[in-house]
DNA sequence: CATCGTTGCTCAAACGTTTGATCAGGTCAA
DNA sequence: TTGACCTGATCAAACGTTTGAGCAACGATG
């Protein structure tokens, strides 16, 4: 490993002047030769700063984490090209955790925050768990920014527009004339699946169209989730003729089913997707979905979660701009009969 | 932050008898009281050990890295599912980074490996770089595993039984009675492609069918080059009745274009894809598909990178237990003329 | 010629940990 | 009573970096 010392030896100048010419300190006066010697000597060995010792004194890791629970999960992909976009731009690298377990004293916490291996920590919590169950967590006021959750008060959130995403997929089933629709919605302690029900029941009351009878199951985000969705939507007493459903993921699913059941999609049952991704447009028929900006939410967690750093300042963003986005594919049609 | 120095004078010992109870050093002797007392002043003091303290002395991080080219690849979740498994048990973190460029001096393996991030590295080739290419990363011998790739001589790698793959998908066919079949395949330098297109032709010569008029195309592992490979396949003059496609997303995006030029599978054509996955259960219809161990690559990967650091050993795995396997669903059937 | 200010660097401490060397005090045998 | 040995710790250096303080040399000023 080539040290500081190496590379001052080399120049024949002291570790000192050899850091301050390479980390550009401006309160250091040096004439041009040796700068140039400083780094020349630094070139030739190919020296790089080593990180631990840089990271004992300075108190930083250039690292953020980030911990999911699902590497499954359709939104993981996209959201994580934007964290690590955003994090070598304002030069960090990302360690990736894995955990469903929501306690503040699980082994990821501290081994990540508790024993200074990242400066900060992008947090998406389970499913399935409220949000105040995060207060222990988040007592200390550690640098955590949440995606797809908040916690009151004190620490940094995004979002992406659900409502307006589940409004979107809503209004388009309505604007097909479709009146008796269903909702496939998360597990019923998501806050995703709550803001998506909300955008489902705006775009019901703008539409004047009565919310009573509309059936809502909250099985949860993944294919299976759908699949069985589907059955319980086809045990309805008055059968939907238009479905969006909350996950892109458990839409595949819900397709799936519909097509073992001789359901049709869309001259039996027209089904839109809240969150587009690859998937979408090669299932059969292609979804029609609503585009989520997971790509920009790792982004925002990213430059969020900087900002937090630097200056110490705490927000909650929505990301509403782009704003969600409809893309017509072949599984939606104004109802049959 | 608690320190060492906390936990001492809270105890009322030296540093250095803290750090060695802490970390079971054997060679110190201390009376049953002490160490009790240091055990609970750490613990009322919630001490951790400081990673940049630690990995500065002992000039290990206990950090490893994996890169990717794409997180998109269908094998990607499963992979690093294993990665995260292994490396939790064998007291790692892993650090993700994505890069598709495979120059040694990419700022990617700079910062991980050149500044001591990581103590190992976990390397997913970009598919259409020969192997020989990456000689310069590797010439100083560092700690790295490639994974799904080979590089002569001093380099660890770990491969899956891609041969095998590839070959239980095309007995399948051959099985079914079909005897015009084509192989949809990666990009012409992948070596998985090399190796699958290996398997394909053994269980042809294995069944006595003729190679020559076999169409093969080497157009990649994405969904839209499946989608390319269709249109190939039908304007080939003998159109193959069965189909073994290298990759699912490939797959998925084939099945796609063949709904959208009415090819019906299977009656007009069977498909079979090496690689299984969630997605492929859930396609209409349904994919026959050969399970790929990519969760046990992973786990691989780990444990061939930590014998490395800890002993020195290098060595080339293949995953051959458990034997990929088929699994049959509903695009493929005997051939309909 | 003494003083001062500036230039161009170097010195040394500090970050938190690990670890081989050391040491005070006690016990035991000769 | 002295030396040898053991017990139960402590001391101090080292890892590589950063950074404020310091300092020698020199030209300019009074």
């Amino acid at each position: 490993m080539v040290t500081l010392a190496d590379v001052a030896a080399r120049a024949g100048v002291s570790i000192s002047a050899v850091s301050k010419v390479l980390s550009g300190d401006p309160s250091l006066r040096v004439t041009e030769p040796t700068r140039e010697r400083i780094k020349a000597a630094a070139r030739e060995l190919n020296y790089r700063p080593n990180f631990a010792g840089r990271a004992l004194k300075s108190a930083r890791t250039q690292v953020l984490g980030i911990v999911v629970p699902d590497l499954t999960n359709a939104l993981f992909t996209d959201l994580m090209d934007g964290v690590e976009d955003a994090a070598r731009e304002a030069g960090y690298v990302v360690l990736l955790g894995r955990s469903d377990d929501p306690r503040p004293d699980a082994e990821v916490y501290q081994r990540l925050l508790g024993e200074g291996r990242v400066d900060g920590l992008i947090v998406q919590v389970v499913d399935g768990v409220a949000p105040d169950g995060l207060g222990a967590l988040l007592e200390n006021n550690p640098p955590v920014v949440l995606i797809n959750s908040v916690a009151p008060g004190q620490v940094g959130s995004v979002l992406l527009d659900d409502v307006a995403g589940a409004r979107v997929a809503t209004e388009h089933l309505l604007d097909l004339g479709h009146r008796r629709l269903a909702l496939v919605n998360g597990l019923p302690t998501s806050l995703t699946a709550e803001r998506r029900r909300q955008g489902f029941r705006e775009a019901l009351a703008d539409a004047g169209v009565p919310r009573r009878g509309l059936l809502e199951t909250r099985l949860g985000y993944r294919p299976e989730n759908g699949r069985a969705a589907l059955e319980e939507i086809l045990a309805a007493p008055r059968r939907p003729t238009g479905v969006v459903v909350a996950n892109v993921n458990a839409a595949i699913g819900l397709l799936a089913a519909a097509r073992e059941h001789g359901v049709r999609v869309p001259e039996d049952l027209s089904v839109v997707t809240v969150h587009d991704s690859w998937t979408a447009e090669n299932t059969w028929p292609p979804l029609t979905a609503v585009s989520m900006r997971f790509y920009a939410m790792g982004r925002a967690a990213v430059d969020t979660l900087v900002a937090r750093l630097d200056s110490g300042t705490v927000r909650d963003v929505v990301i509403t701009d782009p704003p969600p986005q409809l893309t017509v594919r072949e599984s939606t049609a104004p109802p049959s009969a």
